[in-house]
DNA sequence: ATATATTTTTAGGCAAGTCTAAAAATAATA
DNA sequence: TATTATTTTTAGACTTGCCTAAAAATATAT
């Protein structure tokens, strides 16, 4: 059906439309995929035959139904994938985005299906992502940034915004892990950094890692 | 390290030294690998750059130490894949050889290490075939060809020469599945077929089944 | 040993996916 | 609005892996 290569364009465009609902640059999918711009419009050519996008000349992109269908599926795979690495192999949730994003790209329809049974249909993988189901569609919760939680008020970490490897090795020292709970203590008005109780324990945490944690409210 | 291709190539030549100790030839990997000629002689050059490869014009290939070790480690990963499928998403042994094809290029060795580990560290895959240690070293166990049992004889079925679906489903369809024991009750002279008892059920096979089942004596 | 057949290599070409450099279109600014 | 800056596309080239057709080497048969 698609190529590596074209699944890997597929897939950025679909995160890149979660963002906005404008049509989608050149330049912002080559900059997500560390490539040139002439290459992606070359791609996109290609894709726009396959009748996945939608495209005009200098206007960008948009993912047509079928190509939404499409980048969902990978986007499944990818991170039903993470949850067999934590689950089964005792991975941690920092080393996993790599190899799932060889995994994703392996074709069987009956593979990806066992392995959902398997892992007892998760609804979110390692980095509190929601899956899309087989039909692509998936169900946002609600969530908010840690960052805009009030004084007082506490709630369940639910996810990270940024997974890369860094930051969620910078949670585990700290102990800040999904399904933690976390209250504001108080905040600092100057540099907006909070003080939190997670579990028993106080911690004082910087804006930059409460605009990158999820909480569901409580 | 190595490119998809390079590894099917490598793996190709790897079964064929398994057979013969005479240098592989152009035309016996080519037909293999369904391609032509030309294109082999193409990557033989590419792998005896990369040093895995002896080459002599005209004289066919050999793999060098590291060729062995990293064809064996495909290998590897090849048959640890297909009893994952088999003993943990319930595929039949006849499914899965399409899929431990692209899931054996799958780079992480992590990975695999710990999947052996999930399964216990198995020593052989769901066709009978032995599962390359890490350093690449496999363990040939004693077996014989059912079609060199004598009357009265009986073994173990412990692996299949001919692992294509359509015999595997045939396999399965007898009731001849790996671990069964067979005892040979008697051979026809003019047609080679055997009759044999396998389990309780007397079953009549034909000479190219025969020749296409290991037994364990016992 | 010579002629014929087979195998292997070389030569040249093609598609996918990428790149650089230059041209064209669009956006931003004075 | 005219000019400049940015974005996007085109043109041409490169690598990988494959192909066909022809040449060269090796093997087989008379
Ligand atoms: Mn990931
Ligand atoms: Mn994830
Ligand atoms: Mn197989
Ligand atoms: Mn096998």
């Amino acid at each position: 059906m698609f190529t590596l290569s074209e699944e890997n364009y597929l897939k950025t465009i679909y995160h890149l439309e979660l963002e906005t609902n404008k049509g989608i640059s050149t330049n912002a999918i080559a900059e997500k995929l560390a490539t040139k711009a002439s290459s992606v419009t070359d791609m996109i050519k290609k894709l726009s035959e396959k009748e996945v996008v939608i495209y005009k000349k200098y206007k960008g992109v948009k993912l047509t139904d079928l190509g939404k269908k499409s980048a969902a599926n990978i986007v499944r795979k990818h991170r039903l994938w993470e949850v067999f690495l934590v689950e089964k192999l005792d991975f941690s949730w920092d080393e996993v985005h790599e190899v799932a994003e060889q995994l994703e790209h392996i074709k069987s329809s009956k593979l990806i299906d066992q392995l959902d049974g398997f892992l007892n249909f998760p609804t979110h993988d390692p980095h509190g992502d929601p899956i899309p189901d087989r039909d692509g569609n998936l169900k946002t919760i609600e969530k908010s940034l840690l960052s805009t939680l009030t004084k007082n008020e506490s709630g369940i970490c639910v996810g990270v915004d940024d997974s890369s490897s860094e930051f969620l090795q910078f949670l585990d020292k700290k102990g800040i892990t999904l399904g933690k709970k976390i209250t504001i203590l108080d905040k600092e008005d100057f540099d907006d950094s909070l003080s939190i109780l997670i579990e028993d324990k106080k911690l004082s945490i910087s804006n930059k890692i409460a605009n990158n944690l999820y909480m569901k409210k409580s």
